[in-house]
DNA sequence: GCCAACGTTGGC
DNA sequence: GCCAACGTTGGC
């Protein structure tokens, strides 16, 4: 089982977006970036474990908890000429983007905030840390370790 | 809204 | 294949 971090944007996708979905499933899509595109088409499995992360936000930092629950496939927004995520160069044949699904589990019951991850010296080595910019990246075993504890008390109660 | 740190594009 | 110009991400 390997850990990942996915980022979104709460304003247009959080993690209680992912929770209101059918069956708390939902589709990954919307990968524009040929790294985190080559993780979800070669590297993610399912059963393995997501870090839900809320960025571009007034608080940005890990919300909550999900999984991996099917196998890669073609994104289906990069064949429809009305969405954003629109390619051009994409064709049924020969698909360029992917998406995957992925299942809510839970809140954290803290969310923990960028500023305390880059202030824990058991995190500073993630990749959020040190090249925040990929939006999909892997997380290692100890720093999920550390995550799924820091967060499962209410620190602010 | 600013800006640093990338990633992508395209001319040569 | 280099690299300048441009676009995007994302924290602050």
């Amino acid at each position: 089982m390997q850990y990942w971090l996915f980022k979104s944007e709460p304003d247009e996708y959080s993690i209680d977006s992912l929770k209101a979905e059918k069956n708390s499933i939902g589709r990954w899509d919307g990968i524009r970036n040929y790294q985190a595109r080559n993780l979800i088409r070669d590297d993610i499995k399912v059963g393995d474990g997501v870090l839900f992360y809320h960025s571009s936000c007034k608080t940005v930092g890990i919300a909550g908890f999900a999984s991996v629950v099917s196998e890669p496939y073609p994104d289906p927004l990069q064949f429809d000429p009305e969405s954003k995520y629109f390619d051009i160069k994409a064709t049924q044949d020969k698909p360029r983007w992917v998406s995957i699904d992925i299942k809510y589990e839970s809140h954290a019951k803290s969310f923990l905030p960028l500023t305390t991850i880059k202030a824990t010296p058991a995190l500073d080595d993630m990749v959020l840390v040190k090249r925040s910019r990929l939006s999909i990246q892997p997380v290692s075993k100890d720093q999920w370790a550390f995550i799924v504890n820091a967060t499962k008390t209410d620190l602010q109660r």
